[in-house]
DNA sequence: GTCTATACCCCGATAGAC
DNA sequence: GTCTATCGGGGTATAGAC
């Protein structure tokens, strides 16, 4: 039994029961171990966690950085929405536990190594849009501000279905996402009116 | 001894030092009795944890009702999104909580009544967007498909800063909601191109 | 309606033998 | 590197006296 052993039955434990389930003697008991033989690899129960939050991390930037294949920047734009969206619903908890506040895992703040790792998947969205704004697909607005919008509408989406808000399977899911998606990019508005909205 | 001073001293608390502290032992402890004596009252933990959750709707409701003072469709519209802002930055553990997934409380589904709050915050939006449609300040889509996704987005937006990723201060917030609900109401593409995206 | 006492669960973490 | 034993804490909930 060693350290990665203990960190894949954590991942499962995780996903299977939730962040409550993943408690040092409830570990050593699946692992056929006792408590105190764990803490030979780790140094508490909260070194367990974050690397349970950090492979969430690692598990969303692997999906966004396979949209990096498409030949073009729409469709490389196309791959990364696409991308977060298959990421959330393939794993759904370790989508949950990115967003959780800092609290649930027993610490004050996120160690450098995770808010490196987060800052690197709105990164990813940022070079896409800078893309398509550099071939005239969208307006020459400012990136940052362009993907955080997207980043939001797909977040909220995503989190609000999770919650169980929306009564509709998966792929029901899937086409309100992107026809969402499109209203976000295309507006809503009727062009000329409404132009004091939210100013 | 009664039933409200024990659901108050649960808000607080949960408000203070969040869901966990919310316990029989140090409700009891804080309110001067023993913990025994507040099940004459409430019939479990759960219980009181599930009237604070609904209580968290009941004010997320009330500051949207507020919005109904606008004397415009437009301007209800608009004191909607902001009324759901106030709500969220005035209250943010408690609108933390509308969104929590129902293991939080150890209950595997949510009781009818709070379905239906969460369906009525749902339908102030909705009926504000079918305004706007309706006098011709947005386009005729489906007042419901709108409301979704401008719904989304706001609560995307938000919970992306009470998790505390966006560098910046309460002001600065506001500022950023402001812009980027502007953004997804008029759109981010250039007309005539990116036909295709997300369709 | 509140108390004491209690049954019975859970947990993190350490000391020291082997 | 794993064990047993243990410290010291948390919790829900009930029984029965007052």
């Amino acid at each position: 039994m060693d350290r990665n052993d203990i960190f894949n039955q954590a991942c499962e434990l995780y996903v299977g029961e939730g962040i409550e389930a993943v408690s040092m003697r409830r570990l050593a008991r699946d692992l056929g171990v006792t408590a105190p033989a764990l803490y030979k690899h780790y140094a508490s129960r909260e070194e367990i966690l974050l690397d349970v939050v950090s492979e969430a991390y690692r598990l969303c930037g692997e999906q966004l950085t396979g949209g990096l294949l498409g030949s073009t920047p729409e469709e490389r734009f196309r791959l990364a929405g696409e991308g977060y969206l298959n990421f959330a619903l393939a794993h759904p908890k370790f989508y949950e536990v990115m967003y959780a506040p800092t609290h649930t895992f027993g610490v004050a703040s996120y160690p450098e190594e995770l808010t490196a790792r987060m800052a690197g998947v709105g990164q990813s969205f940022n070079d896409r849009v800078r893309e398509c704004i550099g071939v005239g697909l969208l307006q020459p607005l400012d990136a940052q501000d362009v993907s955080l919008t997207l980043w939001a509408h797909a977040h909220g989406l995503i989190s609000i279905y999770l919650r169980g808000c929306l009564q509709m399977d998966e792929a029901m899911f899937r086409q309100v996402y992107h026809e969402s998606g499109w209203r976000v990019i295309h507006g809503m508005a009727i062009p000329q009116h409404m132009a004091q909205v939210s100013a």
